[in-house]
DNA sequence: ATTTTAAAACCGACCAGTCAGTCATTTTTT
DNA sequence: AAAAAATGACTGACTGGTCGGTTTTAAAAT
């Protein structure tokens, strides 16, 4: 049996190590004693948290995507779809920035990993997509994108770019100045979404 | 010593297998045995062929460039921006399709393998990004563009937009309309690059 | 044409390194 | 003192790469 997450602090100990560890060379490449080190625990240690090194590589991507849902988009649907593209932008960078190493997991194991992950890691990447689509639908509908837009394209194209954006920031030298960057990229957008 | 690139077709046989079993389940978990069953042959061949699995990886991924390369961009420079977008965005997507193995290799291997190949990879996105941003820069001098616009953000962006769509096209369901998504995507493109 | 011969191509059993996960033992807590 | 937590040496499974030996090919000799 695990343990209860609260028993230490030793569990969020673990998931930091590992966030580190995981970044610094990927998945495949990070060896559950090097994270042992990193938290300064014994290798074993880890087991008693979690199941296997698949199991902790799920939990630490899930814990950093609750952390970051919950700041997230009070979903506040009266708010302008510039607005909430602005938000959702802002999020994910400010996330990048905040937690580099976790976020560089996030980004860069993608394909890495069993079976397992990699359909988990998809099927996220859909649910995502599916959501911006449903944003997209809604604004269509309040007539605040063109009336033929493809949202199923657009979302997408979006999640791409914010995906693009992201890779940078993340990988790349710490950038300048998010906020006029988000700025920049959501009215580029955002005259992609109007009408021609 | 390696075999030249002619002695049979041998080495076109193995890149093949090779394409196919990473393909299956990223690089990591193809072994060098299965290659060489699904070439038929040997697994000593394949290192007459190939200096270790990691060269095996980057002369596939090379191999599968240069195609698409020589295929690509006559760059005419008279062509309109629009034009040259389109085009763009019509190889990688045909490309997708014609060589599905070699593009989940491309596209899902990104973060995988040896630092080696990581570095590789992630200098070949630069260089991408790199030769994107030119093209816009070119065309904003040509006034096609908005006159404020951040070139280099603009490239981030859009290399991304391709990429997700790249990754829809390669491994969700055979799209319909290759060509009149293409169409659409650039239409969205385009708008978003527009004076405001 | 046939045989000889040597080089080139091919092969897969084996080796050596790696590492996730285990568990008997030790340390800490209650 | 006994229960809980922590540990790290060890094991078993795995796989990239090697190498001595075999087969194929092609050229040379008869």
């Amino acid at each position: 049996m695990l343990k209860p997450a609260s028993s230490t602090g030793k569990r969020e100990l673990i998931l930091n190590a590992a966030a580190k560890v995981f970044s610094r060379h990927g998945f495949h490449r990070a060896r559950m004693e090097d994270v042992a080190a990193e938290a300064g625990v014994g290798k074993g240690t880890i087991y008693e948290y979690f199941e296997s090194k698949d199991s902790l590589f799920k939990e630490l991507v899930r814990e950093g995507l609750n952390f970051y849902s919950r700041a997230k988009l009070a979903e506040t649907g009266k708010d302008s779809l510039g607005e909430k593209l602005r938000r959702l932008f802002l999020v994910h960078l400010k996330f990048s920035i905040d937690y580099r190493d976790l976020s560089k997991v996030a980004l860069s194991d993608y394909a890495t990993g069993s079976e397992d992950i990699r359909r988990w890691v998809s099927s996220m990447r859909q649910e995502k997509v599916a959501r911006l689509k449903e944003m997209l639908d809604q604004a269509k509908e309040r007539g605040e994108t063109g009336r033929d837009l493809d949202t199923g394209v657009a979302a997408v194209l979006i999640w791409g770019a914010l995906g693009s954006l992201w890779y940078q920031v993340t990988w790349e030298e710490p950038p300048p100045d998010i906020d006029g960057m988000v700025d920049q990229s959501v009215q580029m957008v955002m005259r992609g979404l109007e009408n021609g």
